[in-house]
RNA sequence: GAUAGGAUGGCUGAGUGGUCUAAAGCAGCAGACUGCAAAUCUGUUAUUCAGGAGUUCGAAUCUCCUUCCUGUCUCCA
């Protein structure tokens, strides 16, 4: 492999050389989801992307800690109902208890990522299990002298921290723009006349008594604010510098510019040298909303269950969907752009199942070195999954063609281009085949009706042939016919 | 209003100064296979990159203007 890896790093706005900090150690965060609710079609991008990364620097071999957080606390309602807790709020409404709630969409996310052959991280850690060292952390903000403490909360000074540091970098924001667009359109949240400026953010909120979730801490019965949380968790396993940070791109701002704050504040340095997101999906062109009735959850995706859904669509071709756009481009989710990543994913699959035996010759008619060089250059450059499928998609042309008996290849070449798409599909785009699920009572029932439908055409019977296809397929089990008879697969 | 990212064929989407008369997948069309289909395989399909002006020997790629889309501005992946 001559090229390495580069990503974009969204602090430099370029896309950099990747050097860990500490070879062969490499620490990467991805901000997790917040559990209050099943995860939908955005969640799913991140941790693919994530899960890309994570896959290809362990095939570089590095020694990659993976950390993945669990939100369960500290995210104030925006809703006229005052600031209460996501979790403790539906916990209430069901009476159940707020870990009950955290733990049953903790749970839908991990099934849902698990369909999609995501790995999981290597340390997943919990908000509210992290109290103690974000307790910690907002002290040394305070004894640092970037926090004070109002009526039991503690709020970051935004404007303190700009005089020495760069408030904005990150998501390019110029805090007089902030402090200008103060007045206007702000929505009402409670707390706000605790503040000494209105772009300060919370490290502790004191608990109202009616909250649930609320932990004691040196200002007040509370709880933590939303950003101190991945910056207490990820300096805690990764250190107070790590290579990697990730999220969404909604996250720039304030979450990570914040984050970034906190941390310097804290520790005198960013805690990551590398920031990556990724970018928004789009359903039928339109931002997905609750209030436009078009938000898709993962599991409504694969069951398509969905009112926007023409049909079911399965992890796989999720996975391949959004591995076919680059993480830093909106995408657009329709039926006919999953159809179609449904057909090619297919055929991908399909090509893989033939590399092994291959009729091989004593020359090639490709340069299969010069394949595997341009896999490994554009996954190098900024993990361009797309045009590492459309170069996979070159072989699987030249693999049907040497079945076909149409192109030859040597034996040498043979075994790289075998190991090599291999490789690339299933270890760093992390695809796995899908088999129909057995089912034996079928399986018995199809050989039979396959076997009548096979008299039938030996009798030139098209009438019942065609009766028994046509039926079948009504009843969503398609019958492929081959030369070696013929087979069928659930539609 | 501020700020970040976009607009490429019927659809999804690569490509960021010359090898671009624009990758790949899907759909369409033609062929192979088939009793006919489906599935599978093969071939083919954008003189053009939102619109306009400019820089350059050369622009999808750089600059400016216009239009539209998406994220964010203290809940969001």
């Amino acid at each position: 492999m001559s090229s390495r890896l580069h990503i974009y790093n969204t602090i430099s706005k370029q896309t950099e050389e990747f050097q860990p900090i500490d070879p062969p150690f490499v620490g990467m965060y991805l901000c997790g989801p917040t559990v209050y609710g099943d995860p939908h079609l955005g969640h799913s991008r991140g941790a693919v992307m994530m899960d890309i990364l994570f896959r290809y620097l362990m095939h570089l071999e590095y020694k990659v800690r993976y950390v993945r957080n669990i939100t369960d606390v500290g995210h104030l309602l925006n809703d006229a109902d005052e600031g209460e807790d996501k979790i403790g709020k539906i916990a209430k409404a069901n009476k159940v208890e707020p870990m009950e709630v955290a733990q049953q969409y903790t749970n839908a996310y991990h099934q849902a990522l698990q369909k999609m052959n995501i790995l999981p991280p290597s340390i997943e850690p919990i908000a509210s299990g992290h109290i103690i060292e974000q307790i910690e952390m907002i002290e040394e903000i305070l004894a640092n002298g970037f926090a004070y403490e109002s009526n039991g909360s503690v709020y970051f000074d935004v404007l303190k921290y700009a005089e020495t540091n760069d408030y904005g970098a990150l998501s390019g924001r110029k805090l007089e723009d902030l402090i200008a667009g103060a007045g206007e359109e702000r929505r009402a949240l409670e707390g706000q006349e605790e503040k000494k400026n209105p772009n300060d953010f919370a490290l502790w909120k004191k608990a109202t008594p009616e909250h649930i979730m609320k932990w004691n801490s040196p200002w007040s019965v509370g709880f933590p604010g939303w950003h101190i949380e991945c910056s207490a968790m990820s300096g805690k396993y990764l250190g107070k510098q790590f290579d990697i940070h990730a999220g969404g791109m909604d996250l720039l701002f304030p979450h990570h510019e914040s984050e970034i704050a906190q941390s310097t504040a804290c520790n005198h340095t960013n805690p990551a040298k590398y920031w990556m997101h990724n970018n928004m999906i789009t359903i039928n062109g339109q931002k997905m909303a609750k209030s436009l009735n078009n938000g898709v959850l993962i599991e409504e995706l694969f069951s398509g269950n969905h009112h926007l859904l023409e049909q079911a669509y399965s992890p796989m071709t999720l996975r391949f969907f959004l591995l076919q756009a680059h993480y830093r481009s909106t995408l657009d989710f329709s039926n006919e752009a999953l159809q179609a990543a449904e057909k090619g994913f297919q055929r991908l699959m399909n090509a893989a199942g033939k590399t092994d035996s291959l009729t091989t010759a004593n020359s090639s008619d490709m340069d299969i070195q010069s394949w595997v060089d341009k896999l490994y250059e554009q996954v190098n450059n900024d993990l361009a999954t797309p045009q590492v499928i459309a170069t996979l998609f070159e072989a699987a042309k030249w693999i049907n063609e040497i079945d076909a008996k149409k192109l030859k290849i040597s034996h040498t070449d043979k075994d790289l281009l075998h190991t090599t798409y291999h490789t690339f599909v299933f270890s760093i785009l992390g695809l796995v085949a899908e088999e129909a699920e057995n089912n034996e009572a079928l399986d018995g029932v199809m050989q039979m009706v396959l076997d009548i439908r096979k008299t039938a055409k030996e009798n030139k019977d098209w009438t019942t042939a065609d009766k028994i296809r046509d039926g079948l397929k009504e009843a969503g089990i398609e019958v492929m016919d081959g030369k070696e008879g013929s087979n069928y697969k659930l539609s």
